[in-house]
Order: structure tokens, then sequence, then C-alpha cells
DNA sequence: GTTTGTGCTACAGAAAACATAGCATGGAGT
DNA sequence: ACTCCATGCTATGTTTTCTGTAGCACAAAC
């Protein structure tokens, strides 16, 4: 079942662009495998492997969709982003600071790890 | 179950605050709901009709969730944004223009409706 | 005192995700 | 040729999450 825009998804008939993403990123472990090919290409095995040990049968459904989505490919050296693929993500590793900013004034300094 | 920076999460033991974000913006409806207050207050009724009349029992979940993670307030006038969760909203508002962009280059011409 | 709006909760069934096992292919080494 | 290992999955049964529908409790308006 291919997400594109243009057809329908859950959560909205028209296909409308925006929907379309938030369905694919509203999706447990896309956003993480998104985030975890940030650096460089990995293995089917590597994937999961930071991806906490996710299932492989969900980490092989989601790299499915987000290959057809254009994000993701297959290739030398594993999967890894397209140039669209690498443009969103680029998006997401903004969260990443503002994700820290929030969390102190959520009331929690979150020191990393080493 | 509260998800806050620095308790651990679903795949993910360390609470970092991306990690946490992800884990929230990774469950179906969330990025909607935060989508759809990015205009207005909404009551829970009306949210619910722009959700796609999605579930109740849900969307009083997410809500909680969302409270919990200072993003979502519920104050005169129905649910809707703090401050932080309108930050939060405004890079979502970002993905609205890539969106349409990434329709076109994966080959779909997205017409909006009107 | 009945109707309308609001914010939910209950519950049964459907869909998604999980954990674990294991198979098929391909290359390296011996 | 044959074992060994990495890689990319699929199969299967269980658990978790989400859905759809019904309905309750409270408050204000009429």
């Amino acid at each position: 079942m291919t997400k594109t825009p243009g057809l329908p998804v859950r959560g909205s008939t028209t296909g409308r662009p925006i929907m379309v993403l938030f369905d694919i990123l509203g999706q447990r472990w896309t956003l993480r495998i998104l985030w975890e090919l940030r650096e460089e290409r990995l293995t089917f095995r590597e994937l999961q492997n930071r991806c906490d040990n996710m299932s492989p049968t969900i980490l092989n459904g989601r790299l499915k969709q987000l290959r057809d989505s254009g994000f993701v490919d297959h290739e030398e050296g594993g999967y890894g982003h397209t140039d669209i693929g690498r443009e969103l993500t680029d998006h997401l590793v903004v969260f990443d600071g503002w994700a820290k900013n929030w969390a102190e004034k959520i009331g929690m300094e979150y020191e990393a790890p080493q």
C-alpha cells in the first residue's frame, strides 16, 4: 500500500501532501529511521540495531514505504537518503536542538551520556 | 503514562529529548492535532471533526499527552497551543510548503480543492 | 424541564506492531 | 567443494494500539 501525494491516506481523503506526509511520519519508527540514516548509509541489520532492534517485519515495511515515497534508496553500502530524503531529514535535525530546549523548559535537564 | 525528556520511552532507554519527541510525534494523530490547532483554539468536538472524526478515546489520550508535554493547554475557548507548542507547530508549518514540492518531484501534482 | 453543546468514558472488534525463528543468497576463506 | 558469516529479508503467533459506536455527566440556554 503505497502512500503518494494525491492518493487518499488514513485521516484524509484528499491526498493533500502535508496529510500524506503526516500519515507517513506518524507511524512508529519512521522518524527514527530517517534520523538514523542522517550521517551514513546503513545495512538493514545496522539500521535495525540502531533502532533498538526493532522488528524486521516492520523495518522492512517502513523501508519499502520510504523508498516508494522517494526518501530512501538502497544501493552500494546499504540504505541511505535520497536528495529529497536528506532535505526532509535536515528539517528533523533542527528538532534535535529544539528538543533540548523544550526538555529544559519542561523542567528536565537532560545530560548526554559520556 | 507521561512522556518526558529524561525518562525512557519506546525505542530509547536514555530519554534523550529528540527520542522522546519522536516517540510522541510518531503516534497516529499527534502531528495532525498540532496542525489543526495552528490557527485557532478548538473545542474537543471541533478538533475531533477536523481530525476526520477520530475516536474520542484516542483524542483524549493524545490531548493528555500533549498537555503533559507542555505543547497544548485547555482554557477559555477550548484546546490550543502553548508558546512552546506553537514553536513546534511553526516547524510543522514549514513542512506544508515542503510537502507540495515533494509531491511534485514524486510525480504527482496536487491541486488544492477550491 | 427539555434541548444543545461539551468533554469525556466504556467496550468490543480490527489493525498495527512485537518477538522470535528461520530461510535464501552471496562472498571470503581454506 | 565446503564451511562460515553477513545480509536481507519472510513467517507466525502474541500483544498493543486504534477504531467505531454508544452513551453518560455537567452546564448553559431556552
